[in-house]
DNA sequence: ATTATTATTGACGTTAACGTAAAGGTAAGA
DNA sequence: TCTTACCTTTACGTTAACGTCAATAATAAT
C-alpha cells in the first residue's frame, strides 16, 4: 500500500473522472498535497474518496458527506463534545437503519415477485407436458 | 381506505409539495384521473407515490423508479418475458444487496465509533472519581 | 527537437428535481 | 356578492453534481 496516488490512478480505480475528484476537493471532501502543481493523494484521501462514493450510492449529498467527515474529524480532538457527537452518531445510525428497512421491504417485494414468476413458469411447463394435478 | 385523494391530501400525508406530485405525474410516475380540471388520485397512485419516495430515499433517480414501475407493470400482461423479467429482478436485487452491504459497513463503523466514545467517557469518569484499577 | 501524455486552472454548459411566482378557474361559506 | 380556499397551467428560476472545452505547463518517449 503506497501513500502516493495521482488523480488519474484514483479516478481509474473508482471508475470516476478526474473532474469529479477535483470537484470533491473543491467541496472540501478531499485535501490532497501538491508536488509542484500536481495533486498528490494520500491513503487518507483514498479512504475518504471511497467513503464519499459509498455515501453517494446511499443517496447522501456531498454536503451531508462533508458534514459527516467533519463530525468524525472533530471526534479526534474534542472529547468534551462526545455526548453531542454520540447523539449525532445515533441520528446517523437511525437514518441508516431506516434506509436498511426500506431495502428489506423492497427485497421482500422482489422475492414475492420472483416467487410469482417461478410459479407462472412452472404452470407453463405443466401446461406443455402434463395436467394441473401433476 | 378511500380510493379518492386530492393532491394536497397526498402532499400532506407524505410531507411533500403539490409541485412535486405534479412533477411526478409529468415524469410518468403517477397517472391520476380527472374530475373536471382537478386531479383525482387512486389508491394505486398513492402506493406508487409511497414507492417512489422510498426509492428516492435510497438514491434512485425518478427515471430509474419509472423504469422499475414499468418493469413491474409489464409483468402483469406478458408472461412470455418472465425469464428476462426475472433477470432484471435479480439485477435489482443485487443492487439493493450491495447497498445494504454499504449500510452494514457504515453501521459497523458507527458502532466502532460509538464504542470508542463510550470508552473515552468512562475514562473521564474514572479520572474524576477513582483510579485506573477501579 | 518534437510529439504524446498527463497534469493544471478557468469558465461555461447541462441535467435532474424541484421552487416559486403569475394569472386564472371553481366551489363553499359569511 | 364577496372573500377564502383550493385547484389549475405556464413559465422562469435554482441548486447540486458534475461534463466539456480551452489554454497552458511539465514530463516522458521517440
Amino acid at each position: 500500500m503506497r501513500d502516493r496516488y495521482t488523480i488519474s490512478e484514483l479516478a481509474q480505480e473508482f471508475g470516476i473522472t478526474t473532474r469529479t475528484i477535483r470537484y470533491y476537493e473543491d467541496q472540501g471532501l478531499l485535501s490532497p498535497g501538491r508536488d509542484g502543481l500536481n495533486r498528490v493523494f494520500s491513503n487518507r484521501d483514498r479512504v475518504r474518496l471511497k467513503l464519499a462514493l459509498r455515501g453517494k450510492r446511499l443517496g447522501f449529498s456531498l454536503n451531508e458527506i462533508r458534514e459527516l467527515f467533519e463530525l468524525y474529524d472533530v471526534s479526534r480532538d474534542e472529547r468534551r463534545k462526545l455526548e453531542a457527537f454520540l447523539a449525532k452518531l445515533n441520528r446517523h445510525r437511525t437514518m441508516l437503519e431506516e434506509r436498511r428497512g426500506d431495502i428489506e421491504i423492497m427485497l421482500n417485494e422482489i422475492s414475492f415477485f420472483a416467487d410469482q414468476c417461478h410459479r407462472l413458469l412452472k404452470e407453463e411447463d405443466v401446461g406443455n407436458g402434463g395436467d394441473a394435478a401433476a
